[in-house]
DNA sequence: TTTTCAACGTA
DNA sequence: CGTACGTTGAAAAC
C-alpha cells in the first residue's frame, strides 16, 4: 500500500494564522507562533489519520510567478501579509526538518503547481492513494478516483475529503470539470473576475448542456439571456481565468516522488524545534499520535537479570563484580529533608551476547542483579559494602546525588563513580528541559527502555514481586551503563571529558554533604518575623480600602486591581500583557509619580509585606525535624552551568531591602558551631569580563585596586577619580553591570531614566575608552555564529542555534545570550572550582567547620569553634586560586551569628 | 484538579 | 528593547 500524503505549507499556515488568535499563541519572547501551530496541529493530525507512506510539502516562494507573467493582476489586490505572520513560515521549515519531512520551492511556481506534479507523478507510478491538503481550491482539479484534496473548512481541525463524489456534490461538476467551472465563476482570492451574473449554478447547468468549456465556446451564440449575453462580454476573461488556473503537471522538480518516502523523525531535534516554540501539549500530543508508529528504536533494552536471595549476593558480587568491571546501578530508596533510606539497588554489567541473532550494536545483554538491602547477610553485605565503596571500583549512575543520599542513609557510602549519565548528557546539550532516562536511551542508543508509572528511585518497592520492580530497577541500570558510554564519547567529541570528571562529578558528593547538613533556622524569630509582615500587610490592606472608598478587592489579584486603577480610577494605561495592562511595582510606581494617588502607595506597600511573609511562610514550612533547612541544588538545569536551588529556593532570599533583609537573621549558627561566614567574590562577572576581554583599561582599573566605578567614570567623564560625583558613578556603574547581558541603549535609558541620545552618548564614550571590552562581545557573538556554540573557560558548551535565525527577535535573543553564557558560565565554572578546593582543603586541615550554601558568587559556612582564622585562610585562598587571571580575584569575608550579621 | 500567568526574589 | 533561575496566588483550562 503506498499512500502519498502532500500539504501547501503556505496556504495551510495562513489558515491557521486566522483561524487561532494570535494573542494566545506566541513564545515569551514574544514571537507569534498561531501559524506554525496550527499547521503543526494539523499535520500531526493528518499523519495519525491518513498513516501515509510518502509524504511532502511545498511553499511558494513570492509573488512572481508564470501567472503574474501573463496577468499582472494575478493575486493582485491580496493586503498585505500581516507582520505577525512573517517569519512563521521559517518556523514551519523548522519543524519539518526536525519531523524529517521534505519540502519543495521553486521560484516561478505556486505550491500548488508542485503539488499538482507530484500528484501526477504518484499516479503514474501507481500509488494507491494521493491525498492532498490545500486550502486552495484550485487543488479540487486534481480529484480523481485515487486523489483525495483535504480542504480546511474552519478551523485547523476540520478537513473536509473532497472525493470525486463530494466536489461533484458540492459543486454540481465532476472535478475535471472544477476549472471550467471556476474559470466562468471566477475567482475573488486571485483577483480573477468571472462573468457577471453568472454563480456556480448558472456555470454548472451550462457546463451539463454542454459537456465543458470548450463545448460553451462553440455554442456561446446559442445562450440565451443576460446571463448569455454577460458571457460573450466577457468570454476573453473567461479563457485567461482558464488558462491561469489549470495547474501545471510538468514542473521540473529537483526531488522526486522517491524521496518523499517516510523516515524516523529526529527526537532531540523535536525537542529542540518544540522547546524553541513552547509547544508543550503539541509535543505531547505528537509523541503520543507517533510514537506507535515511530520505527526509530531498533529493539529494547535486555538483561539477564536475577533478583538475588540473600545468600546469593557475596557470590554474584564476587563472580561479576570483579576488578576493573565498570557497573550500572540504580537505587531504590528515598530521600527528603535530611533524611532518608535505600531498599534495594540493581547492578547490571554490560557484556556481549554470543546468542543473539541481531545485527549492530544492540546485540548486548546485561547481566544483572537486583538485591533486596533490608534483609542482606553479614557475608553479602560485607561483599557488597567493600564493592560500593571502592573508589577502584567505577560504577555508573543516572542522577546519582539522590540516590547517594539514599545510600548515606542506608549507611552504605558509595565512591567510584565515573560517570553520571545525567550530568554527562546536560554538558553535552544544557539546554535541555529534562534528561529523562528513557529518552536518553532512546536518543543515543535508539532503544526503548520499557518504563512503568512510577520513577523507581522514588517509587515503592515491592518486595513480594520480584519480577516487577525489580526487573524494571535492573533494567534502569543496564541503560545506565549502556548509555554511559555513548554519552562519553559525546563528551570527548566535545571537549566536555575533564568538565564532567574533574568538576560535575566531584561536585556531587560536595552537594550530598551541603544538603545533607542544611542551615539552621531560628523557629521563634521567623514566627516573629511572619507576623511583623502579616501586621504590615493588613495596614497597607487597610490604607488601600480606605484610598478607594471602602471597596474590599483582592488586592494580590492583577485582574481586579486593573478594574480598580484603570476603570474605576481612570489612571492612564500602563505597558499590555496578554490579559491586560501590567501592574507590576515599576508600572505602578510610574502610576504614583503622575498621580500621587495613596491607592498605589498603599498598594505597594501591601505587595511589600505580602510578599516577604509568604517567603517566611514558605520557609518555616520546610524546615525539617532538625530544625534546619535542607535545600536541593539542581545542577541540570541552567543552561550557563550554575546551580539552581529548590524547595525551598534559597538562592533567592531578600537582601535589597531593609524588611527583607531581615529574613536573613533567621537564618543563623546551629549547635555546636561557633558562627556564620559568608564568602563572596566581589564583581566576579566583571572581573572574568576584564579578563576574556584582555582590555588594558579594565584590567589596569582592577589592578591599582581603585573602587572599579569610579576609574571607570573618571576615564568616561574624562575628569579626576576624585571629580566622580555619585550620578556619574550610578551610570557607569549600570552600564558595566549591563553589559554582560547584552543592555541596548534604550535599556540603559530606561533604567537610568534619561534620553536615549545621552544613553548612547554614555555607551560610546565608554566604548571609546574600553575598546577592548566591545570587541570581545562582539567577537564572541560572531564566533558563536561560526561554530554554532559558546565555551566558558573551562570549555563548557552552549549551543545556540538561533542565532543564525532568520527571525530577528529570536536571533537578538540568542545574541545576547551568547555574550552572557561566556561570562555567567565562567564564573559558574570558577565558583565550582572553588568549592572543590574549599572543601578538598578543610577535610585535610581536618577541620570541622563545614559548608552549607552556594549563592553564585557568595559560600555560607559553618565555623566550628576556634576555627574561624584557618577557615577564612582557606576560603580566600581557595577561591582566590580557582583560577588564574589577569586581574587579582577578591574575596570578601564576613563573620556573624546570623546570614544576615554574616553580610559585609 | 491541573496548568498557566503575572509578579518578584536572588546573582 | 537585560542574562540566569524558582516560587507564589489568581485565573484559566480541564
Amino acid at each position: 500500500m503506498k499512500r502519498l500524503l502532500l500539504l501547501d505549507g503556505h496556504s495551510l499556515a495562513y489558515r491557521a494564522f486566522f483561524a487561532l488568535p494570535v494573542e494566545n499563541f506566541s513564545t515569551s519572547t514574544g514571537q507569534p507562533t498561531n501559524a506554525v501551530y496550527g499547521f503543526t496541529s494539523m499535520l500531526i493530525n493528518v499523519l495519525r489519520d491518513e498513516d501515509p507512506t510518502h509524504i511532502g510539502v511545498a511553499f511558494d516562494v513570492s509573488r512572481e510567478t508564470f501567472r503574474t507573467k501573463e496577468y499582472a493582476e494575478y493575486k493582485a489586490g491580496r493586503s498585505a501579509t500581516p507582520s505577525e505572520f512573517k517569519g512563521q513560515v521559517s518556523l514551519v521549515k523548522e519543524v519539518l526538518d526536525a519531523l524529517r519531512i521534505r519540502y519543495v520551492e521553486l521560484p516561478g511556481y505556486e505550491a500548488d503547481d508542485i503539488l499538482a506534479t507530484l500528484t501526477s507523478q504518484a499516479e503514474t507510478a501507481g500509488f494507491d492513494e494521493v491525498l492532498v491538503c490545500s486550502g486552495d481550491r484550485d487543488a479540487l482539479q486534481l480529484v480523481s478516483a485515487r486523489t483525495t484534496v483535504l480542504y480546511p473548512r474552519k478551523g485547523v481541525s476540520d478537513l473536509a475529503r473532497m472525493t470525486p463524489a463530494a466536489v461533484e456534490e458540492k459543486y454540481a461538476v465532476p472535478p475535471e470539470r472544477y476549472s471550467d467551472l471556476a474559470a466562468l465563476v471566477g475567482e475573488h482570492a486571485d483577483n480573477l473576475p468571472g462573468v457577471p451574473g453568472v454563480g456556480p449554478k448558472t456555470a454548472a447547468k451550462w457546463i451539463g448542456a454542454y459537456g465543458d468549456l470548450s463545448g460553451i465556446v462553440d455554442h456561446v451564440g446559442e445562450i440565451k439571456g443576460k446571463a448569455g449575453q454577460s458571457l460573450r462580454d466577457h468570454l476573453d476573461g473567461v479563457l485567461r481565468n482558464r488558462r491561469l488556473n489549470q495547474l501545471l503537471l510538468d514542473v521540473d522538480l529537483p526531488i522526486g516522488i522517491d524521496d518523499l518516502e517516510r523516515t524516523s523523525w529526529a527526537r532531540d531535534e523535536v525537542h529542540t524545534v518544540f522547546d524553541g516554540l513552547e509547544f508543550r501539549v503539541l509535543r505531547d500530543r505528537l509523541f503520543a499520535t507517533l510514537d506507535a508508529t515511530e520505527p526509530e528504536a531498533t529493539g529494547e533494552v535486555e538483561i539477564d537479570g536475577a533478583v538475588l536471595a540473600a545468600d546469593q549476593v557475596a557470590g554474584w558480587v564476587r563472580e561479576h563484580l570483579t576488578a576493573g568491571v565498570r557497573a550500572g546501578v540504580q537505587v531504590v530508596g528515598s530521600w527528603a529533608r535530611g533524611s532518608g533510606d535505600a531498599q534495594a539497588l540493581a547492578v547490571a554489567v554490560v557484556g556481549e551476547d554470543p546468542s543473539s541473532s541481531h545485527a549492530g550494536p544492540a546485540a548486548t545483554v546485561d547481566r544483572a542483579a537486583y538485591i533486596d538491602l533490608t534483609e542482606l547477610d553479614p557475608e553479602g553485605e560485607k561483599a557488597l559494602r567493600a564493592w560500593l565503596a571502592d573508589p577502584s571500583r567505577p560504577k555508573v549512575l543516572h542522577e546519582a546525588k539522590p540516590q547517594l543520599h539514599q545510600l548515606v542513609s542506608a549507611g552504605l557510602p558509595m565512591a567510584g563513580i565515573t560517570c553520571d549519565t545525567a550530568l554527562a548528557a546536560y554538558l553535552v546539550r544544557p539546554d535541555q528541559r529534562s534528561y529523562d532516562l528513557a529518552d536518553l536511551v532512546l536518543r543515543h542508543l535508539q532503544r526503548e527502555l520499557r518504563t512503568g508509572q512510577d520513577n523507581p528511585a522514588q517509587g515503592v518497592l515491592d518486595l513480594g514481586d520480584g519480577d516487577g520492580r525489580g526487573q524494571e530497577t535492573m533494567l534502569h541500570a543496564a541503560a545506565v551503563a549502556e548509555l554511559a558510554g555513548a554519552l562519553e564519547a559525546d563528551l570527548e567529541q566535545t571537549g566536555g571529558t575533564a568538565l564532567l570528571r574533574d568538576i560535575e562529578l566531584p561536585l556531587v558528593d560536595v552537594l550530598v554533604e551541603m544538603e545533607s547538613v542544611g542551615i539552621f533556622v531560628d523557629a521563634d524569630a521567623m514566627t516573629g518575623l511572619e507576623s511583623d509582615y502579616a501586621d504590615g500587610m493588613n495596614q497597607a490592606a487597610a490604607d488601600a480600602y480606605e484610598a478607594i472608598d471602602g471597596e474590599q478587592i483582592n488586592l494580590g489579584s492583577p485582574k481586579q486591581l486593573q478594574t480598580v486603577l484603570f476603570d474605576k480610577l481612570k489612571m492612564p494605561k500602563t505597558k499590555r500583557t496578554k490579559t491586560g495592562y501590567t501592574t507590576d511595582a515599576d508600572a505602578l510606581s510610574t502610576l504614583y509619580a503622575k498621580t500621587e494617588h495613596p491607592f498605589l502607595e498603599a498598594l505597594l506597600r501591601h505587595r511589600d509585606s505580602a510578599r516577604l511573609r509568604v517567603t517566611v511562610e514558605g520557609l518555616m514550612k520546610s524546615v525539617a525535624d532538625d530544625a534546619r533547612i535542607h535545600t536541593t541544588y539542581q545542577q541540570t538545569i541552567a543552561a550557563t552551568g550554575r546551580l539552581s536551588s529548590t524547595e525551598p529556593n534559597l538562592q533567592n532570599i531578600p537582601i535589597r531591602t531593609d524588611a527583607g533583609r531581615r529574613i536573613r537573621e533567621v537564618f543563623i549558627v546551629g549547635d555546636g558551631y561557633e558562627s556564620l561566614m559568608s564568602a563572596d567574590y566581589s564583581q566576579i562577572e566583571m572581573r572574568i569580563m576584564a579578563h576574556l576581554s584582555g582590555d588594558a583599561g579594565l584590567i589596569e582599573a582592577y589592578r591599582t585596586g581603585e573602587d572599579l566605578h569610579r576609574f571607570v567614570g573618571s576615564k568616561v567623564f574624562a575628569v579626576e577619580p576624585a571629580q566622580v560625583s555619585p550620578e556619574m558613578r550610578a551610570k557607569v556603574k549600570a552600564m558595566s553591570y549591563g553589559l554582560a547581558y547584552g543592555l541596548s541603549a534604550f535599556g540603559l535609558s530606561k533604567q537610568l531614566t534619561i534620553s536615549t541620545e545621552e544613553a548612547r552618548a554614555l555607551m560610546d564614550e565608554y566604548f571609546a575608552r574600553f575598546g577592548g571590552v566591545r570587541d570581545y562581545l562582539r567577537d564572541v557573538v560572531d564566533d558563536a555564529r561560526k561554530t554554532g556554540y559558546t565555551e566558558t573557560m573551562l570549555g563548557r558548551r552552549r549551543y545556540l542555534p538561533d542565532l543564525t535565525s532568520d527571525n530577528r527577535q529570536r536571533r537578538e535573543m540568542a545574541e545576547r545570550m551568547a555574550l552572557n553564557a561566556p561570562i555567567q558560565g565562567s564564573a559558574a565554572d570558577l565558583m565550582k572550582v572553588a568549592m572543590l578546593r574549599c572543601a578538598a582543603a578543610l577535610a585535610a586541615d581536618g577541620a570541622k567547620s563545614r559548608m552549607l550554601l552556594q549563592v553564585h558568587d557568595e559560600l555560607v559556612l559553618e565555623v566550628a569553634p576556634g576555627e574561624r582564622a584557618d577557615v577564612e585562610a582557606v576560603v580566600r585562598r581557595e577561591m582566590g586560586a580557582a583560577a588564574e587571571l589577569d586581574v587579582p580575584l577578591d574575596v570578601s569575608v564576613g563573620v556573624g551569628h546570623s546570614w544576615h550579621d554574616a553580610a559585609h
